[in-house]
DNA sequence: CACAAATACCTTGACCGTCTAGGTATCCAG
DNA sequence: CTGGATACCTAGACGGTCAAGGTATTTGTG
């Protein structure tokens, strides 16, 4: 049972939650399902990490917000991607590539 | 010529640090300068961020320091990694195989 | 000789994204 | 009626990275 720092993820979520949202609209909760089910729980979404994130967003243009109803008919707030946001997604998934790549380059080889 | 800012480097450095020791003991500035050219500087290492790292590491005992000599005879502190070093790279790595591959399913997928 | 650049170390404070730990409200199952 | 899941939000702490400064020595250049 270690602590697992998540110190990992730094920089990592936007990218995370622009992806998740190139297949279609979500909410922020589902959009935390998601990851979690998709990665079996490897990355851990927190909800406090989550909203400012998507604020963030929002604010530079990446998303769009509106409200909605969810699959269970509760009040939710589905996020879209706008153009901006799909640039930026490409740019990061390939900063990301680099990135790991480099890392891995070193840690495993 | 993008700002690229290095957010993703967040919790790397402390691994790879640990992983350029387990290889025999370096000064800081040769760490620095091994990974940059063992990574074709996709990964930068600022001076800024690796002495406060190391310093962290040798408090935590992942690391100890000696005063010597270095290739151009100019006086540098060599760093070799402590068996509690060793253990820790070993988790570190595992841990970044984990949580990368996550992150490749998701935004490389 | 003067000066820049490289080597090698160190430090301060700002910055910023994540996490902890709270909170609200609704709905369903037991 | 209680607990857990759904769905949102927030304040403040935390902690690692970075920018930008600094010292001292050596080597190379004009």
């Amino acid at each position: 049972m270690s602590k697992e720092r998540n110190t990992l993820l730094h920089g990592t979520l936007e990218a995370l939650v622009l992806k998740t949202l190139s297949y279609g609209p979500r909410h922020g909760y589902a959009i935390a399902r998601w990851l979690e089910e998709r990665t079996d729980d490897a990355i851990q979404v927190e909800e406090g990490s989550l909203y400012p994130a998507l604020y963030r967003m929002e604010e530079r243009g990446l998303l769009r917000a509106e409200w909605g109803r969810s699959e269970l008919d509760r009040r939710a707030k589905f996020y879209h991607l706008t153009p901006r946001g799909e640039t930026t997604l490409r740019e990061e998934v390939e900063a990301w590539a680099r990135f790991s790549a480099a890392v891995s380059a070193v840690l495993l080889g």
